[in-house]
DNA sequence: ATTTTTTACGAAAACGATTGAATGGCTCGG
DNA sequence: CCGAGCCATTCAATCGTTTTCGTAAAAAAT
């Protein structure tokens, strides 16, 4: 029927000395005789002992928890992410507490608060993409629990940040494209309030502007980031009198709704439209045609946000400089962006 | 520089009275006066006191924390059957705990431990594909830490359950294959030590066995539950002198690297093989061709799994007669077994 | 032999909250 | 005028652990 767990006071009552004297024992503290400490000890062991991490989170005010919260567990970029992050926080003797914002900021608020009141050491985090606002956090550094940001970050809160360069990749995503020969370029950019979507949408730009190549209003268009949304824009973007001859979507899950589309309408990829996507999840490879994508080390990126977090919370009062992590992006190019170059 | 946070017994100084009579009032007890009350309400608001989740832990014995243990959170089965549980528990005031078991055993055992002195007052679990020995869910159970199992169950531990009719599943898409006109069905298994992979065989079996279909042992292989393992078998399967001319995956992670497999030898889905799959992955429809698989409602698992154990949690003491919740498959027909009836 | 130091341990406070029992003051009935 | 009864509040124990401060006895130094 439940059998109590072992306390150090039944240890103490057993070998009729104080739980002060089993507690030093166990801590093997040097001012217990060797032979009580042998004998608190064997006891231990043979009672299979362990020490409840509740009373001593209570006197420690630390939980060796630390929370996590992403827009959507099921995307697999952050539960990938989060393996990262289980995976340091797990070695180093941190559990990991998830939430999901669902992309709401309401959402991601009341997260946040919870994470404070549960005393969590540290938080993880990775921006909903209707938040504009984010004292939620600074109220967390305030009571010393720091934040650290992967993917989606925001300028407004100063901590470590861990990302990818995604300038660059949508730089290099592009000119791939304007390589391959493609003239008319859209682009499916995410949310605005995300500075992934805006970075990604200037290193598109800058890679048309560095090739003269027109842009055009309404081969910009802006998206969530899911498949519905690549779908909805892509039969936007075809129905268009001057169609595109090619759509770099902000992420692959745009990407994955642009090409279901795309083959609905009975384009072929890449001689009609050449795709490329954002982030490389594991299915992209295997569409048919398969799919190129810029891709993204998450589970690097969440062990390295977890390292910088526990970096924060092992080192409590020490002051430290903030740093931004920026991990390479990879082109994986794939048949759906190689066009034949006439 | 981390504002501590605020306790009873700071609002209790404010006020000129005890600690008990701010926790009284705070929780609305009867034997304090109306005054009193609204003072000690007011200061708190005022104060933005919440109270301490530990404090609270330590005396009552219950974290408000549930865990769960998957085999691996990236694998999109299970990170949505985690959001079906985190979706029910962040409703009741519960957290979720996540591990990650790797499919060892010896991880999940330490998994299950570590849940133990964590004191997690729950737990939800799909087994790791190498264990066989089910004690340390039993040492749980008698530490009053109720269990559920979703998916991979086994029979050893009795208490909730839920899953999906596995048998049912795989007997209707062998039967659908063979209404297509296959002959030469050859089945891809999942690790034997687990139910599901037995269940899906079984009901491959019989299904074959209904249709007087002969099954030849070299057609009925095993793999882990993953792409490479998927891809291995198939090149094994076509090798075969005899080929098949379909296949019944145990999986849809296994079904992909079949995919794959197929597409690099060059056969052509569903002419030359047939091919279908188990739980219906978000991104088994946007192969091409798409593949037919047998969906599992992984969040309603998730979902199920957590209400069954929260039950537990909150009537503990009062002893239930444990259910297993077997929840309906739905057999998803695409193109890659839809081989045209001669 | 006396003082000092060391050794080995115990008592109690602390962490933040709840709760059963005790207490002080008050009113009321007899 | 005294005891009963009630109200509002306080006391103290509890949860499991660490840690500060004592302290008795033994060992060492004088």
């Amino acid at each position: 029927m439940g059998k109590a767990s072992v306390t150090i006071k039944e240890i103490a009552r057993e070998l009729n000395v104080s739980k002060s004297t089993v507690s030093r024992a166990l801590r093997d503290s040097s001012e217990i005789s060797e032979e009580t400490k042998q004998r608190v000890l064997e006891l231990a062991r043979q009672l299979n002992y362990s020490p409840n991490p509740i009373a001593l989170s209570l006197l420690k005010n630390r939980t060796h928890t630390i929370g996590i919260i992403v827009p959507d567990i099921a995307n697999a970029f952050f539960s990938s992410a989060i393996a990262g992050v289980e995976d340091v926080a797990y070695s180093r003797g941190y559990h990991v507490m998830i939430y999901q914002s669902h992309e709401s900021y309401e959402r991601e608020l009341i997260d946040a608060r919870h994470i404070a009141t549960r005393r969590a050491d540290g938080l993880v985090v990775s921006l909903a993409s209707s938040s504009e606002r984010y004292d939620h956090f600074r109220e967390l550094q305030e009571q010393d629990i720091p934040v650290v940001f992967f993917d989606r970050v925001t300028d407004a809160i100063t901590t470590h940040k861990v990302l990818v360069d995604d300038y660059k990749g949508a730089f290099e995503a592009t000119e791939h494209l304007i390589q391959r020969g493609c003239q008319r370029i859209a682009h499916i950019a995410g949310p605005p309030k995300l500075s992934i979507s805006r970075n990604r949408f200037n290193g598109y730009k800058d890679a048309m502007d560095k090739y003269g190549i027109a842009m055009r209003d309404e081969w910009v268009v802006s998206s969530e980031y899911n498949q519905a949304g690549g779908t909805e824009r892509a039969y936007q973007l075809m129905a268009l009198r001057e169609r595109p001859d090619a759509i770099f979507a902000a992420s692959d899950r745009i990407a994955l709704g642009v090409h279901w589309a795309l083959r609905q309408l009975g384009y072929r990829m890449p001689a009609d439209v050449a795709l490329i996507g954002f982030s490389d999840l594991a299915i992209s490879s295997l569409l048919d045609p398969p799919l190129s994508s810029v891709a993204q080390p998450s589970f690097e990126i969440g062990q390295q946000a977890a390292e910088l977090l526990l970096e924060l919370i092992e080192s409590r009062n020490t002051p430290v400089s903030f740093e931004t992590r920026v991990l390479k992006t990879k082109l994986m190019i794939r048949k759906s962006s190689m066009k034949e170059i006439s």
